[in-house]
DNA sequence: TGAAAGTATGAATATATGTTCATATATTAA
DNA sequence: TTAATATATGAACATATATTCATACTTTCA
């Protein structure tokens, strides 16, 4: 599956021109369902932003409240809770109210292990 | 470094509200150079977008031309160039040429962690 | 050398995204 | 209950992004 396609392949498909036919029907094969493509690009997308790579990063070190985010980002406190909200509903963020104030945390190690694999990538 | 903070340290910084000043200086004092921040936030940009993921998932499994890609895709071969330059830039993929035709492949494995991190997440 | 195939690229347009501003909600203290 | 603090949210605006269209580049073959 991993060898490269002599170019006399080439077949038509669907009106597209110069096409590997079995390359794609293997590409077919092993597709996941569109709906994974959409969430996964979701939650990358919600890690494509310095500012919530930062949020994300101090939090992968201790729980913070959206004030102390906010200083830490010299932003504002509306714009860190709109990011917040973000972080929320795809899950990388979680909250605890303790009287007025609440404090976020990263939901689970998935954030950290991708920041990580992230780093690695850039480094070299 | 990872226990709530109370409250009663809150104090002001910088015209900031609400801060327990501690742990803004916990947070300053692991936090990344900011280049590393806007390298990362582009390369999860670049994963961010659900036709960019079916390109790197269906390259995982092996190299394919941009023919192939835009039937796959069933997208234009104009858009799927685009896509491929942003990964090209980010240094997420690369490609060989035979005659006319360019294969394109992943760059390295930190790709293949980074889906499969994000499918693990998304699955939860 | 000219033509065709495969791919790349710039400009333009439509859509998406991030921040700001104003306002609303929730909790605590007076 | 009222005021104050901490946070959330909707709307609006400015910027960023993805696709399309037209065109240019590169390689091969006649």
């Amino acid at each position: 599956m991993t060898e490269p396609f002599d170019a006399d392949e080439q077949q038509d498909l669907c009106g597209v021109r110069c096409v590997h036919k079995e390359r794609i029907a293997s590409a077919r094969s092993i597709a996941l369902p569109a709906g994974e493509y959409e969430a996964m690009a979701a939650l990358f997308k919600a890690m494509g932003d310095p500012n919530r790579l930062r949020i994300l990063w101090a939090l992968g070190h201790g729980e913070m409240c959206v004030c102390d985010l906010a200083a830490h980002l010299e932003s504002s406190e509306s714009a860190v809770s709109h990011q917040l909200r973000l972080l929320r509903q795809l899950a990388l963020v979680s909250n605890r109210r303790q009287g007025q104030v609440l404090y976020y945390r990263l939901n689970d190690d998935h954030v950290h292990t991708l920041i990580h694999m992230a780093l690695e990538h850039i480094r070299e």
